[in-house]
DNA sequence: CCTACCGATCGGTAGG
DNA sequence: CCTACCGATCGGTAGG
């Protein structure tokens, strides 16, 4: 297990443990894990072939670092998916489907400061689904994919049901799993 | 390249091939492409390391065979997913929009005949999903991912506007394609 | 479809 | 972080 390189110096300090990181998180994207050598990553990062094992014992843990990173967004999604749907079927909440369904019923004068509201909210989850598509998670352009992902899950007053009914035996958590299933594309 | 095995016999005649590509499909999804030797195919349906190449040229057929069962319901999906922007978004149809969003106001009577209707649509959608979801192209319940990807084209009444506005300059062409990429986790 | 095998590549290590 | 290298595995082939 290597200790902290060069002691005391002016020059870059370790970024090369992230520069490998970066690096093998774009070829792992591009072609995979087990597609992508440590002598391309060494070499991307204009190393020889044995170097990348100064930083990390091995390349699983390679992997384990470029995941790590990948895991806030994911995390802050899953949140604002399991949130949005519990705004809109938990506790009788009927204000969002309100607002969903007779949104034209008002004037313009209250609409704008609805829709500033609106605006705050969508740029928090514009942030994290820009960050997923960084990283390769997210496959869809991330503006449309923020239109349609809200889309899916406001549909849902339309069909979900949290207590009634047959088949929509499915509870929140669930649901915004199976959403994130749906949309994220996980190794 | 081989020619025809055993020329006329009882015995079950040659599945060998598609036990083959059916086995590869399965751990090709499991493990990957690379992470999956020709040998593990092999030995999964009883036969020794060299003679899949007596089937298929090389590993890449292998996966070409594999890819090619897919396409098929992933065509239909995109074709199901195009079609319902189109009467969503195309030629000022405000049939469905209406029937989204005033069907509350429909008696008893009426909206039985309509849930006929919608049942059968219903159901070409959710036998393509099912064999996707069989395929490992979508990871989310069939079910559910049935609900949610309708939901996210039927929500886009709310927000896409054909010909104005700023932002929406995307074509039913390009939201399809985006929705598909978004949705289907194609390798 | 099997046996036996080859050349190439890959993850990882020793020693500096 | 480099040089030099090893053992193992893998795709693919010859010959039957």
């Amino acid at each position: 297990m290597p200790a902290k390189p060069r002691a005391a110096s002016s020059a870059p300090p370790d970024n090369r443990r992230a520069d490998l990181v970066r690096v093998a998180a774009r070829l792992f994207r591009e072609k995979g894990f087990d597609g992508t050598t440590i002598r391309d990553i060494a070499h991307a990062v204009g190393m020889r072939s044995g170097s990348p094992f100064y930083h990390f014992a091995n390349k699983h843990e390679l992997l384990m670092a470029v995941m790590e990173e990948g895991l806030p967004a994911a995390e802050r999604l899953r949140r604002l998916v399991r949130t949005h749907y519990g705004i809109l079927h938990d506790t009788g909440s009927d204000f969002i489907p309100v607002m969903l369904y007779d949104w034209r019923s008002l004037p313009a004068q209250y609409k704008r400061r609805i829709i500033e509201l609106k605006d705050r909210y969508d740029a928090i989850w514009q942030r994290t689904l820009d960050e997923l598509h960084a990283q390769g998670l997210l496959r869809a352009d991330a503006k449309l994919a923020r239109l349609m992902i809200l889309g899916a899950i406001n549909f849902s007053a339309t069909w979900y049901r949290a207590k009634s009914r047959s088949a929509n035996r499915v509870g929140l958590d669930e649901l915004a799993a199976q959403t994130i299933a749906l949309v994220l594309h996980t190794p």
